[in-house]
DNA sequence: ACAGGAAATGTTAACGATAACATAAACGAG
DNA sequence: CTCGTTTATGTTATCGTTAACATTTCCTGT
């Protein structure tokens, strides 16, 4: 609620302090659970804190102490499981370090990541994790000028800024080609990508496209999809796209498992049998593939473990048991099931 | 990247005024963008603090001014696309005044929510939003003593700790019902709701069970489907329970869409026609109830709107445009796919 | 009974920005 | 040319906590 009593000012310290009959130093060393203070007297404290309706400040405690406890982490978009996955896996790792997330998401766009990454940087968090490895050059002078870890996921950039957690995109994608083609396939298409915004997306298409080389495969069954993050119903539309213009495509690579599985519906509705007529692929292990009937083929990026492996990689940083910028290769394998065999 | 220079101290704005020629009030009035700064010596002060890597440092601006600009926003899951939807539009309407979201989730634990909520708290929001209306004592007594906006979402508690935007989750499945009855089915079950953590979805379950009395129908054919948020495999697996033992009944309404699509999913693998041997029913407007086969039925809470109303709630009681305590009941209206006709 | 040291608490100043107030420069009207 | 305003900038003190150092209290062993 709003408060309605006269406005009189919040509890400091200095009020529990009196309260308490104690200093404001007993107080903080209080509320920091520091052994120094005795159990009776941090009792005390801790009482007449709550008492008064006293809340720490940690604002205030920040600018003195230079701990923030934040750990910054820029997203593509909150609404994307892989992604909100990582989120959690971080999340879960730093928080029994007191370490708090602050999150912001991109839209899938560069210059909206540079205005994040300024944001976030004004408010000093002790690291800082962005998704991807393309960034525009004054977001990488920012970051690289932080003095505070820098990780890159999700991605093997060329030229990291510090440290990095990811795979290539590009080389999972080849892996599919390869299992289609093995089982069979030759005429196969490309849903997604998207040249402008979505960098990964990008990766993958352009993984598709070196592995059909590499196969001796024509590699120009590529279907744009719409901005990303590339819906069902994009995956759904780019099918039908396909079906109307390439219909004697027997293989279809999604850029994502959503999209695929939009595809996979709109071969149902049409009668088209998958993966007797045609078969589909995915990437990022959804949840969606591995119950929807038939089972979608797909690359497990392990979006969890990448944020495992991010706070686990913060922590030593932190600690200094990690000195040197760490290049840590996830792995990202392919998970056959039914929708390509 | 980790700094390997000497740890030089970061400048300040006091480095910026230095570098200038002009006083740090100045410096600080160039990035707050005050007009009574010359546009010449905004820009000079701006390139110096450019060419130095000076970053704005928000805590201290937030210590003096007592001005966060950050909004706490808990949920229960970031991995669920409705509460995604919600920050997002929170997210979209509140940036454009500068305020950003602080995001932390509770895990559908309302104890994890309190400990949450203090954590929130010492970071002195200048709002904060909490998913649900039901609370630990001690955070309602947090919520209430902060002084600041509360607003309750996703739910009408009966007792509001301040302001509200939410939908009756009984309510909604009552009209549910009503359709499926409506439709010519009786023997209806209901998939999910656990009464310990998921409070929508034990409310949606209540409501479930008073329609169907009200209907003078059999209201016990209830599955629980393990802790939320429940997974479209736990879905399936309460369909596949629903089927061993209570065989005969005829259509199911499920807590959500995504435990809705799995328990689909195994009436596909089954060969069991949805809706001709089974109807079914979900809830939230996932986009994969309206794009799978047979669309699933559904009920839109637009989580979207939920977001972008308390936004624009947080901004009218910070202007003082909303002065008492505001209850916005959005509308949940159903929506009809292939899955109940 | 007392030195020596550990345990518990206190004092002072500082973190980096800005609110509030003060002042200097520029300008227009009479 | 002077005065009253407006515009642009400066000075001082402060937000609430805690690092660093200082001090007191209480044991423990001999």
């Amino acid at each position: 609620m709003t408060n309605r009593l006269p406005p009189r000012k919040p509890p400091t310290m200095a009020d529990v302090a009196l309260a308490t009959g104690v200093s404001p130093m007993t107080v903080s060393r209080a509320f920091k659970r520091d052994a120094s203070v005795s159990d009776a007297t941090r009792d005390a404290i801790l009482q007449a804190a709550e008492g008064l309706g006293y809340v720490f400040d940690a604002t205030a405690s920040t600018l003195r102490s230079q701990k923030t406890s934040f750990v910054a982490v820029t997203i593509p978009s909150i609404n994307n499981a892989n992604f909100a996955d990582t989120v959690g896996g971080l999340s879960d790792g730093l928080k029994e370090r007191g370490l708090q997330i602050l999150l912001g998401y991109t839209n899938y766009d560069i210059i909206e990541e540079e205005r994040l990454i300024e944001q976030l940087l004004r408010r000093r968090p002790e690291a800082i994790v962005v998704t991807g490895g393309k960034h525009t050059e004054r977001a990488r002078r920012l970051l690289g000028n932080a003095a505070i870890p820098v990780i890159e996921t999700w991605d093997l950039p060329r030229a990291p800024i510090g440290h990095v957690v990811g795979f290539s995109n590009a080389a999972a994608v080849r892996g599919m080609v390869d299992h289609f083609v093995a089982m069979g396939y030759r005429r196969i298409a490309f849903i997604g990508g998207d040249a402008d915004r979505d960098t990964r997306g990008t990766d993958r298409r352009l993984g598709f496209i070196a592995a059909m080389q590499a196969h001796g495969l024509d590699a120009t069954r590529l279907i744009a999809a719409g901005v990303p993050p590339i819906s069902m119903r994009e995956g759904a539309d780019a099918m039908a796209h396909l079906l109307a213009h390439l219909p004697d495509t027997e293989a279809v690579i999604c850029v994502s498992d959503l999209s695929a599985f939009g595809a996979l519906t709109e071969c149902q509705r049409r009668g088209i049998a998958v993966p007797g007529q045609m078969a589909i692929g995915g990437f990022g292990n959804y949840e969606i593939g591995a119950i929807c009937v038939p089972g979608l083929t797909t690359i497990n990026p392990d979006p969890r473990g990448i944020g495992a492996r991010t706070a686990a990689l913060i922590l030593d940083v932190l600690d200094g048991k990690q000195t040197g910028p760490a290049v840590i290769a996830v792995p990202a394998d392919l998970i056959v099931r039914h929708s390509s065999r």
